[in-house]
DNA sequence: ACGGCTTGAACG
DNA sequence: TCGTTCAAG
């Protein structure tokens, strides 16, 4: 349900942009034989011609709808050029789409906070620009306005809308306007000029709203499509919503509006105004009601938030009635392709952005048979989320057979599989730069008498090997095969009595061990990009960890990621280490102050309360859970 | 047999 | 927190 947000006192300046038929465009863009053309996009889908998920506006024209099929399409308008989405890995992958909607960003973010709404949409706070604007060269000193913004649409500008440029000229140069009003023109010069740039750069055109806050932003930006601009004086809200069919409101599209119109006779957001923001609140609890009582008024405090990436990477695949999946072989199959994708992604993401997710779920829709509760639906599950493409599969798959065993109850029934879907989420930014682990190591490696390393703990050894054994007996029930505890509690010179990993202890000399091994052999567990961009890492210096790291088998079913990036030397840029394979005891030997960047690492369903100051990072995991 | 595929947000 | 549900496009 919708909440209301604190409203900022000061007048902001918000633009809603929306790309125009984008899927359209960018296969227009590929293929410039479809411009001018009636084109849709398709899913490929052999079903009665696919489902299309865009519509370009000369296919409009015909009564073409999203959400038609493509053979209905085809009977509506026989000229149309239906393009198919591609497919890779048997399913839809919209790459193409996605990496068209960073070109937008991109630019569109230039101006000021940029929030990505969507593949297609973004928020834009131009609040500051248009400040500025108004300070340096306001719109009725600039010698020449851009055409684009001469074309906007200003909402209540005279009594009809529009009435010509030369209106809209005097709209944005009103020298007697009030403050507001002026930074509203200066954002909608600014929004112009902005969506010139996307059309010169990317070839798309976009349309926008230009507002004073995001409600009436969006409202705004479909009112003239495609490829223009509407603007919403702050004067022009009342008459604006009074008329507005509440289902046009962002939210209220679904239950809630239906709500409004059937149980209170709501029809229009002017119709809002006669309730009592008590009595909505009665209504419809005190976050909604209040929300509802705002933006019947066309306040709405939303922030634009700073943010050009998406906050999670999904991908699914439906198996509509008879082809269902009704065997684990085929449910792993079918896991494994979304599994490769989402692990392409969000490895460049990391190469990319470097942002690393930390958190894997598996969500599925399934029936069974028979039974007292057939509508029963298939429980999500989630885990942390380990890189590698096959220890994503090992862990989604995983994931299924809980799923599965909750879904039956644990028993022998017939059951079939109707969608899939992984997704990774709880992604953060690789803390960067100052101290990084690796960092500090090539200093150790250089400068360091291994004393330094190879003290005994401060701590409490004790506690912290009690941790390590309770992890292994953990790990071991999670996987139910294939753990090593060998290479698990391995040598911790330290704490205790290593286990005597043959292979280990003979590569390292002791010293190097001490030196740098000992905290290198427990980064395990992965390179980012499995096998092919891995071979960066060989050449180096750091020649055995490549050796120790394969020889280390997956461990933990507790995984947070480490990227090391280190500038001058060759180890990979993406060296992606699965944090809590670390025995956490050698993480204590660390200074503090990395100790404390490794904390932010882990997992939050790793952490332990504790917020003492000074403790080590072995309090910081969580003990052994089912 | 269905609109599919993605995202984001709020709730309990 | 995790899992569910809703909404949008």
């Amino acid at each position: 349900m919708p909440v209301a947000r604190p409203e900022s006192q000061e007048p902001r300046v918000i633009a809603h942009v929306d790309m125009d038929c984008f899927y359209v465009q960018v296969e227009q863009r590929r293929n410039p034989d479809l411009r001018g053309v009636p084109t849709a996009v398709v899913q490929y889908n052999s079903w009665k011609g696919g489902g299309l998920i865009a519509v370009g506006y000369e296919a409009r024209k015909f009564g073409v709808k999203r959400s038609m099929r493509g053979d209905e399409a085809k009977r509506a308008c026989p000229d149309i050029q239906l393009v198919q989405v591609p497919v890779a890995r048997g399913k839809a992958d919209l790459n193409l789409y996605r990496s068209a909607g960073s070109e937008v960003v991109a630019i569109l973010s230039t101006k000021g906070k940029c929030e990505r709404a969507s593949i297609d949409e973004v928020y834009l706070d131009l609040t500051d620009a248009a400040k500025s604007m108004l300070l340096e060269s306001p719109p009725e000193m600039l010698d020449s306005i851009p055409e684009e913004a001469l074309k906007s649409h200003v909402l209540g500008l005279s009594s009809d809308e529009n009435k010509g440029e030369e209106d809209v000229r005097k709209w944005l140069c009103q020298p007697n306007a009030d403050y507001q009003a002026k930074l509203l023109a200066c954002g909608t010069i600014i929004v112009a000029e902005l969506r010139v740039r996307v059309l010169q750069e990317t070839k798309f055109t976009c349309s926008a709203g230009i507002a004073h806050n995001k409600m009436l932003a969006k409202l705004a930006s479909p009112m003239h499509k495609p490829a223009q601009q509407t603007v919403v004086p702050a004067t022009s809200v009342p008459d604006l919503l009074a008329s507005l069919p509440v289902k046009k409101m962002k939210q209220l599209g679904g239950k809630l509006g239906s709500s409004l119109q059937d149980d209170l006779g709501v029809n229009t957001v002017g119709d809002l105004l006669k309730f009592s923001e008590q009595k909505l609140q009665d209504l419809y609890g005190i976050n909604t009601g209040t929300w509802l009582w705002k933006i019947a008024r066309g306040i709405s405090g939303d922030e634009v938030e700073d943010r050009l990436l998406p906050k999670s990477h999904g991908c699914g695949k439906t198996f509509p009635g008879p082809m269902a999946l009704k065997t684990t072989s085929s449910v792993k199959q079918w896991l494994n392709q979304l599994c490769e994708e989402l692990s392409e992604r969000i490895q460049s993401d990391l190469d990319q952005n470097k942002r690393v997710a930390q958190t894997l779920t598996l969500h599925a829709r399934a029936f069974k048979e028979d039974e007292v509760d057939p509508l029963k639906k298939f429980p999500s599950k989630s885990c942390p989320l380990r890189y590698g493409t096959s220890k994503i599969q090992e862990d989604a798959m995983h994931l299924f057979e809980l799923g599965l065993g909750d879904f039956l109850n644990s028993k022998n029934l017939g059951w079939g599989i109707t969608s899939l879907a992984v997704g990774a989420s709880k992604i953060v930014d690789i803390p960067n730069g100052t101290t990084s682990i690796l960092k500090y190591l090539t200093e150790k490696r250089t400068s360091c008498n291994s004393s330094d390393c190879s003290d005994a703990l401060p701590g409490e050894p004790d506690h912290a090997t009690s941790l390590i054994c309770q992890k292994d007996a953990d790990t071991k029930s999670y996987k139910g095969h294939e753990v090593p505890l060998e290479s698990k509690v391995e040598e911790n010179p330290k704490t205790k009595a290593p286990r005597e990993s043959a292979s280990d202890s003979k590569r390292l000399s002791d010293r190097d061990a001490n030196a740098k091994g000992t905290i290198l052999r427990y980064f395990s567990g992965g390179s980012s990009s499995n096998q092919s961009s891995t071979s960066k890492v060989e050449t180096t210096q750091i020649e055995e960890q490549e050796r120790i790291s394969s020889s280390t088998a997956s461990i933990s079913n507790s995984h947070q990621n480490l990227n090391l990036n280190q500038n001058n030397n060759a180890l990979s840029e993406n060296w992606i280490i699965n944090i809590e394979e670390i025995d956490p005891s050698v993480v204590d030997e660390l200074p503090l102050e990395i100790q404390r960047e490794i904390r932010g690492w882990i997992h939050p369903s790793k952490r332990i309360n504790t917020a003492k100051r000074g403790s080590t990072i072995a309090h910081y995991f969580s003990p052994a859970r089912k």
